[in-house]
RNA sequence: GUCCCCAUCGUCUAGAGGCCCAGGACGUCGCCCUUUCACGGCGAAAACACGGGUUCGACUCCCGUUGGGGACGCCA
């Protein structure tokens, strides 16, 4: 049988390394058997789910360099490869389950009649849980609740999604999160009534923060998003290898390879089950090494030209400094903000004759602000932060300076919300979030209660 | 809390019972090169979580403890 493998990253935010890292696994293991890399968009959350974000997945993936066979954009035998337009294979296998009473209704609190459909499970025994990473797992049907096929909008849920596209796509290997392992049950069951035969399962280890107790990789923690990389000055050939350093190095030590040698050496079955931490800090190394090694002057210009020093941003970086001019010579430092990864970020500066520990909070709740925009325009950044003044019942004025001190490093810089807008929503973002650990930091339980008014208001 | 998973230097890892008083890489420190810095070269410090087994022999196998992570959503 062909070995199909598959990536099925969810729409609902920025491209994430963590999906890059999957997506690799994914390919390295399908190219090193002669077979397909399918990319299937999972956009079964309605309300989450954007258009804009599976459009930002596919090409940070793609600009790593990771083509699929398969996929939404490129088409392919087993097409759509968007959920969202095969629902119906999901409701038809519901009705059948529900028809067959290996599933019911259920009407939960829902009073106009809306139901969804949960899967019977059984209530004793044990099931065996095939891994090709692991051994002998194995889990309670006891704590295995009945998972929720159907949700009352009439959308599949992962669980039924997953199994069904995989089935119909003939995927032949899942490689997926560990997270998954949980819910593996629940898909076995599936595919056990639906007379289907399951595929292999490789549960793969998560990446984790770099932070005390190695949580799996967050945006709350790490920068994660694939743009922020590719903003900040990291080339693709890098950040891919880098990956790949995280689950193999060659034992002949030289961690520096490309995207074939990956596929030809990699062996799935040896990958480390621990999590491994992304450390920026290697990664920087490595990309370093690519800047020297692969590039002469005039291709390292080409790079520069092609990352920042391009027309439109070199016109907009003018027009932003424009006003603070008096010599050309004053553009360099006005406009350094934007040609650069790393800005000075020291507690007074950015603190001024304000409260660090609010600053520190100002600057998260703009972080979770801008993070929610739709677009990231001037005027909706200017809208956004101006509505978190107000509920604040700070000055925009005295609000906004230390978000200049975050982005530039200085507090005479070019206008924010336009530089906010060419800097770009990850870089901007990553910016406030460094800004804020400089200050110290927001609590973790009073962030949890700006969380959840912040979420009231949302 | 319940269930599940994991465990080699600070970090990424090599190690599939003797080759290991544990190898490489990042980071750190020192020296060299050099008009500075960086690069490069050389070197140093730095780990088998702990306790029991099994075995002639355990980093490697088994059990327990501890530690860490993940899942407990009509999110994926």
């Amino acid at each position: 049988m062909t070995v199909r493998t598959r990536i099925a990253p969810s729409p609902t935010g920025d491209p994430h390394v963590g999906t890059a890292y999957q997506a690799l696994l994914n390919y390295a293991y399908a190219r090193k058997h002669g077979g397909a890399f399918v990319l299937r968009v999972e956009d079964t959350d309605r309300a989450r789910s954007t258009r804009a974000s599976e459009a930002a997945i596919l090409r940070s993936l793609r600009w790593l360099g990771l083509a699929w066979d398969e996929g939404p954009d490129v088409g392919g035998p087993f097409a759509p490869y968007r959920q969202s337009e095969r629902i119906e294979a999901c409701r038809e296998v519901a009705e059948r389950l529900l028809g067959g009473g290996k599933a019911y209704r259920d009407f939960g609190e829902d009073a106009g009649g809306a139901y969804a459909i949960r899967l019977r499970t059984p209530e004793t025994g044990r099931i065996a849980l095939p891994d090709r990473l692991r051994q002998d797992l194995s889990k309670d049907w006891e704590s295995v609740d009945d998972p929720v096929l159907l949700k009352s909008d009439g959308f599949p849920t992962y669980h039924l999604a997953n199994v069904v596209d995989d089935h119909l796509m003939e995927i032949t290997d899942v490689i997926r999160g560990e997270e998954w392992i949980a819910s593996l049950p629940k898909h076995l069951l599936l595919y056990e009534t639906l007379g289907w035969d399951p595929p292999s399962f490789w549960h793969v280890p998560l990446l984790r923060n770099n932070d005390k107790n190695r949580t799996k990789l967050s945006k709350r923690r790490s920068p994660t998003s694939i743009d922020f990389y590719r903003q900040a000055g990291f080339l693709p050939e890098a950040l891919l290898n880098f990956l790949g350093m995280l689950a193999w190095t060659r034992a002949e030590g030289e961690e520096k390879f490309t995207l074939d040698a990956f596929v030809e050496h990699f062996e799935l079955g040896s990958l480390s089950l621990a999590g491994a931490v992304f450390d920026t800090e290697k990664l920087a190394w490595l990309n370093g090494r690519y800047l020297r090694e692969d590039y002469d002057p005039r291709e390292l210009a080409g790079l520069l030209r092609n990352w920042r020093f391009d027309d439109h941003t070199l016109e907009a970086a003018a027009g932003l400094a424009q006003p603070r001019m008096r010599t050309l010579g004053d553009f360099g430092p006005l406009a350094s903000l934007f040609f650069t990864d790393e800005t000075p970020r020291d507690p007074d500066d950015l603190a001024g004759s304000l409260e660090p520990s609010e600053v520190a909070e100002w600057l998260l709740l703009a972080e979770w602000a801008l993070e929610d925009l739709p677009e990231f325009t001037g005027e909706a950044v200017h809208q956004a932060l101006r509505a978190l003044s107000e509920s604040l019942g700070v000055k925009l004025r005295k609000f906004t300076r230390p978000l200049y001190v975050a982005l530039s490093g200085s507090a005479s810089s070019t206008p924010l919300f336009g530089s906010m807008v060419l800097l770009g929503s990850a870089m901007t973002r990553m910016r406030l979030r460094r800004a804020r650990s400089a200050l110290g930091g927001v609590p973790r339980r009073r962030e949890k209660e700006l969380e959840t008014t912040h979420r009231q208001r949302a």
